[in-house]
DNA sequence: CACTCTTACGGCACCCGTAAGAATC
DNA sequence: GATTCTTACGGGTGCCGTAAGAGTG
């Protein structure tokens, strides 16, 4: 038994499959899967129930995660305790949407780098869903979310909240047009994907202000939606503090609806099982950032 | 950083040199130093300071012993929860009296096969000063020694008591002769060597006696002891279920002194810092094998 | 047929032991 | 000079990745 067997099975008994498990530990699938076999031999236990179309979990195997986690916690620990330079080090794989992409990721990124400078990250931006399924699936350490999860796997830790506002560009609306208006009026809807935390919060709107039959477009690069937006395609979400110095170059207009957007919280999610200090610390260092930025950037 | 490195720090670090931890990890001393300096490269610390004849311990390393004690004793316990050959395995170096050897040692070895049959068992048989030396060097796992220890580094529980009397050949001995008288008259006193506890024992008596200048005989060999009782070479103690038998045969005549020898506590010792799941487990079946053979030889 | 895991095999790296070296007491 | 630890080096074992195979849904 070997350090480097317990942390191939942890991996590959909380992924979803030994591909996504050997992609995290920078191996291929077979030796992958020859380590788990040889730590199997190494115990005199079968660990995983190879008999369906995926290796799943025996009871052995389940008592055996619990443990390893201990193990290799403690290992880790020891490991970051001793090594003089100090931080994390390794591997971490994360999401974000790509808004938080356009504005404070590489603030992260640079903070992350500050403190942990051994620490290699893979940032990866995509839509709220997206990220939350390779969350669920092991590709991913940690995931900023709009909204709290439903998945009982997936923990969730508010941070920051962000508000939104309906704008139109000038030709499209007037000093006090209304988006409900202009939407009944058949005026498209630009937004993210169906998949998207801010998509989920429009449609909220919607729901309220009993509207419904809506032109959707959907694109998924807010670039291109405000683009969009500025050149009178249609109406759409900008997040607040764009939406005024849009406003102020005379871009765009916001909307005189009463019913405003709800705001949107922003949320750390990670994977219930992983007690790693690599998820504790980088979830610090998100909401410290973030409450950084927010101080800087609304001020 | 690998659990054998780990391993083998640790017992670079709780023996006395490298040569003896290289011996109780089956391994050559330069294959030890090679996987210390490793786990030193490793975790970019110096664990010891070799800058003197032998090395020690630095801060680092005393932080990482207590930390890799408790990864290893984690790892143990996953080995021997996971693999389905219940009871201990491995390694098990102790030291015994030969007192011990004679009676009760293959008790306990063959109850040890029974309910630990991947155990290699190795048994030392010396006399207790010895033992309690190589013990402190890290040579054995523990040893049962008459007497408890006086050293900060090891433990000692008392399990069973032993009573010795003084015996003498017919020859030698009338009725009620003693052995007091015995010794004033120039009879020489045979034991064991001057390390050994019951020679303590023996020296204790002889001090309450008031007894000194006597002309002694040391052997290290209880049988060889007995024998030249036997054949009235002098007077010495032996075990009172040994004595008895040896009075029914007319071989040997107890003397008839009112001051007894006091009883011999055996203990089982080991090293407080060793906190491995084989000692506390050899300590239980050697309490429960003394009492057993007790209830049985005596009855 | 797509997906997931295992087996076969060639190459490289790691680890062990012998033997010699360096440093302390 | 004895003891203790480190370095040099040859040999074998283990580990990785590519590629092919087996089994499921």
């Amino acid at each position: 038994m070997t350090l480097k067997q317990l942390e191939a099975f942890y991996w590959a008994a909380t992924c979803t499959n030994f591909a996504i498990a050997a992609q995290r530990l920078n191996l291929s699938i077979s030796s992958l899967s020859k380590r788990v076999a040889e730590l199997e031999i190494s115990l005199g236990t079968t660990l995983f129930d190879r008999s369906g179309h995926r290796a799943i979990l025996t009871q052995a195997g389940q008592d055996l995660l619990a443990r390893s986690i201990h193990l290799l916690d403690l290992a880790a620990n020891i490991k970051r305790s001793m090594t003089k330079a100090s931080g994390l080090s390794g591997y971490c794989a994360f999401g974000v949407g790509e808004l938080s992409a356009m504005t404070w990721l590489p603030s992260l990124v640079a903070s992350a780098r500050r403190h942990h400078p051994n620490l290699h990250l893979d940032p990866c931006v995509d839509v709220g869903a997206t990220l939350e399924d390779r969350l669920n699936h092991g590709e991913l350490d940690f995931a900023i979310i709009a909204g709290r999860s439903s998945r009982h796997g997936i923990m969730s830790q508010p941070f920051v909240e962000a508000e939104f506002v309906w704008m139109a560009a000038s030709s499209l609306a007037g000093d006090d047009s209304t988006c409900a208006a202009l939407l009944k009026r058949g005026v498209p809807l630009i937004a993210l994907p169906p998949l998207a935390g801010t998509t989920q919060l429009i449609d909220d709107w919607l729901n309220v202000n009993q509207i419904t039959h809506v032109e959707r477009i959907s694109c998924n690069n807010w670039s291109a939606i405000v683009g969009m937006l500025t050149l009178s395609v249609g109406v759409g979400i900008v997040p607040s503090g764009w939406a005024e110095r849009l406003a102020d170059k005379g871009v765009l207009r916001r909307l005189a609806d009463k019913n405003l957007l709800a705001p949107l919280a922003y949320s750390f999610q990670w994977r219930r099982d992983d007690t790693r200090p690599l998820v504790k610390e980088m979830r610090e260092l998100v909401r410290i950032t973030a409450d950084f930025l927010q101080a800087v950037s609304f001020a």
